[in-house]
DNA sequence: GCGACAG
DNA sequence: ATCTTGTCGC
């Protein structure tokens, strides 16, 4: 799959946060109607000396649960974890990775969030732009917003709000749970971030395509 | 200034 | 993210 540059990489902070002050604009937040045949996952994990982003994509078929297709690529590290700055870090490998896939996604799910972000540009926002694809934020944690704890069974959920303003669920995908912190990237909504999400979460906490890419680069880690 | 802080 | 073993609960 192929897509253009969106923009240069940045070396400071302070330019990194321009960028995503620029790209906000451009979100685009809308109901996804038709049924995705594929759901990709992309999780990253770090070679042990700390150097390289390994990044992983796991294309899932959603109507017969299985996998469709894997890739795996590296990339040197060039800018440090920043709370708020997370896709300047893991992006370069994120993209390399999906570049080498075959099948086109319908939906990419990230291990991180989408709206729910201070400047609205988490790394799922970030990478659906750069895609031109709709992509939802998966995160197991809180960056920032307020909320109620969700109900104790799957499918329970609250809203986590920024500045009074709904960006995104709490949602609880398996009995009792630590809940997944849900939010829209790019050309999505909440309402179907959520219930794509607790669709492809058919037996663990994670969904199925970012459980799996997270098993694809902790084992490419591990040789 | 202090605390919070995706992966 | 990563460093780490056993252990409690469904």
């Amino acid at each position: 799959m192929r897509f253009d540059r969106l923009h240069s990489w940045p070396k400071t902070a302070s330019a990194a946060i321009r960028i995503q002050e620029r790209l906000a604009g451009d979100l685009e937040f809308s109901q996804i109607t038709s049924e995705p045949e594929l759901i990709a996952g992309v999780d990253c994990a770090f070679s042990r000396d700390e150097s390289r982003t390994i990044a992983g994509v796991v294309v899932w078929r959603r109507r017969e649960r299985g996998i469709c297709e894997t890739r795996v690529a590296q990339a040197r590290c060039t800018f440090p974890y920043i709370p708020g700055l997370l896709s300047f870090r893991e992006l370069p490998a994120v993209l390399s990775a999906l570049s080498a896939l075959r099948n086109v996604p319908d939906v990419v799910l990230c291990d991180a969030q989408g709206l729910a972000h201070p400047r609205a540009m988490g790394l799922a926002c970030h990478l659906g732009l750069w895609l031109n694809l709709p992509t939802i934020g998966c995160a197991k944690s809180r960056l920032c917003g307020e909320f109620d704890e969700p109900g104790p069974r799957r499918g329970q959920s609250s809203p986590l709000l920024l500045k009074g303003r709904q960006v995104g669920v709490v949602l609880r995908t398996r009995d009792r749970v630590k809940p997944l912190f849900v939010s829209p990237g790019h050309r999505c909504d909440i309402e179907s971030a959520t219930r794509l999400t607790l669709e492809a979460a058919v037996r663990y906490r994670l969904p199925e395509p970012t459980r799996l890419a997270h098993q694809l680069v902790t084992q490419a880690r591990n040789e």
